[in-house]
DNA sequence: ATGAAAGCGCTAACAG
DNA sequence: CTGTTAGCGCTTTCAT
């Protein structure tokens, strides 16, 4: 069994109010320096810890933080967890992670809302693009309930939230395409959880394009993976050629690169493809991939403060704020006709 | 406040214990069809949620497990979270995620140790990478500690562990690049805190190099980010040529994928280039990166069963098991010299 | 400056 | 079949 305060207090034969009042600090000034020294010494030498779900139940607060993740598997989103644990650690919370894959679908996977329903009391959540579980967990607890900041996007009005100012890239991309002069430019969506982000940015590439006098054209693959995207582009192409492709996302982008070298398409020559988010990988393409930079680190910087704030002011003006993306150009658009 | 069992038990004038059991299912057969039904029906009409804090107090389990990352930020491990969040979620388990930036030292960064002391008590953990970490925990948990199970690296005998065979890959790897005919192959490695690894396949190389009769070329990198690869194999290149390169992992292999093309020479064509763990870039670079494929998923699944097991069967004797890897050709070895 | 006692929400004997 | 009691490990009044 692991050593209690209640084992310190037998073997000091003082109480265990003293000894708590040692360790948890908040007795100082009132603790006589000699019990103090004697109730450290012992915790030491009989490798005391803490149990944090004794102090949870009393206290009413575990020092426990959830993150919700909409598709962990995407390298834009793989990146928040580690940013958002190292976060959390030096401010003494831990992270639980609790990620669906996305089924593209309205409704929650099998399963999830029983999971959700019974899930560990967290003092937080931060939730990343998955509108609908936000919904759903402010309907099971209606008071009560830990505070949400919702990052990425920020579909439901009612909690604090950070995200991307989505019209904002795509206009400076679709900019970029047509200065660059490309005349057939493609948008390549796909079916996702997150609709609005999605028809948002659908809505600025018609925009642009007619504004432009240009035809449209949109494409909407299966899924949002590589592997489908490396399919899509080819049957795409096949179907009609094009000199501009605008992907909703930068693993679009990525699959329909490699699609497009499958078939022997020269991205950056032949066809100028920008994607969206800026993952790691962008800049590593062969050409390296134009994108519309999202900043990850930043937007879970900021969604922490946003969350340490709800904390310290529980009913301080809800904080909506929104990032503005910047175009970051590569070689595949920056060689185009040359 | 949340609503409690003792609420429930108020309203419909029975006792808490009964509340509790028809809550927990533990007394099916002993409760009287009536009272249960109004007990659920109760909980349903007022919104009752456990308490899993309370629950955790009482039974000493919290149904939380940990899993502890070495380098999250690294593709290669950043699929795992996702993969075993899911498993754990479908057997009622939740993860709590805690990932260090490996620092590439022998020792836990700052502030780790006293963070790990008053961790959250779990009821296993999932240690990938960080044989540091587990060494300490074992050491400050001598008794009544969690069960771990070690993954990608065994370096701790005493705990069970799923582990690559990091031989098998490298003779592969190897061998590969000798028969495609490779005259002067370089191993590019890193520094990162699992030497064990890193020197195991040193020695692997080495061996296979003398072997063959060749001279053997090994280069140290600062660390294991794609960044820092792109630059150094720059260097590398033009201290002395070479036709065939090994490296420690993916990312490296994508950074110096990168950096041969920034200086103009052809992955390929004039180098072999062959990476480790199969991230999914690796398929979708240009050419696309021939490597040794480390199954994560396989990994992750049989972690998990692992500790269930061990859980089961405290007393069970341990078990090391290591995964084959397999050698995956792509383009970037198999068009060489032709 | 310290002790005694109550209680956080739930479960598990032990009665009946 | 159900109620009473005790207790998980800790914090926090209220006394002294």
């Amino acid at each position: 069994m692991a050593v209690t305060m209640m084992d310190i207090a037998k073997r000091l034969e003082i109480s265990a109010a003293t000894v708590s009042r040692v360790l948890s600090g908040k007795g100082t000034g009132y603790i006589s320096s000699g019990t103090r020294e004697r109730v450290l010494e012992a915790a030491r030498a009989m490798g005391y810890r803490p149990n944090r779900v004794a102090q949870g139940l009393v206290s009413g607060k575990t020092k426990v933080f959830a993150l919700w993740l909409r598709n962990s598997d995407a390298p834009f989103y793989a990146k928040m967890p580690r940013v958002l644990a190292e976060l959390g650690m030096h401010a003494g919370y831990e992270m639980i992670l609790s990620g669906y894959r996305d089924r593209g679908g309205e409704t929650l996977p099998p399963g999830a809302e029983e999971y959700d329903i019974n899930a560990w009391p967290v003092d937080g959540i931060i939730a990343a693009d998955c509108p609908k579980r936000v919904e759903q967990y402010r309907q099971w607890n209606p008071v009560g309930g830990a505070p949400i900041v919702m990052v990425a996007t920020d579909e439901n009005p009612e909690v604090d939230s950070i995200a991307f100012d989505h019209e904002v890239g795509v206009e400076a991309a679709m900019q970029h395409l047509i200065k660059i002069g490309c005349q057939r430019i493609v948008h390549l969506t796909a079916w996702c959880s997150v609709s609005a982000v999605q028809r948002c940015r659908q809505k600025v590439y018609e925009r642009v394009i007619s504004e432009a006098g240009l035809a449209k054209r949109v494409s909407v693959a299966a899924d949002e993976t590589r592997a489908t995207a490396r399919e899509h582009v080819k049957k795409l192409w096949s179907e009609a050629k094009f000199d501009g492709l605008f992907c909703i996302n930068d693993d679009v982008a990525i699959g329909a690169h490699r699609g497009l070298a499958d078939i022997g398409v020269t991205v950056g020559k032949d066809v100028a493809l920008v994607g969206c988010d800026d993952i790691e990988t962008a800049a590593y393409m062969t050409p390296s991939l134009t994108t519309i930079q999202q900043p990850v680190e930043a937007m879970c910087t900021r969604a922490w403060e946003m969350l340490e704030q709800r904390w310290a002011e529980p009913k301080a003006p809800l904080q909506q704020e929104r990032i503005m993306p910047t175009l970051v150009v590569r070689e595949s658009t920056s060689q185009f006709g040359k």
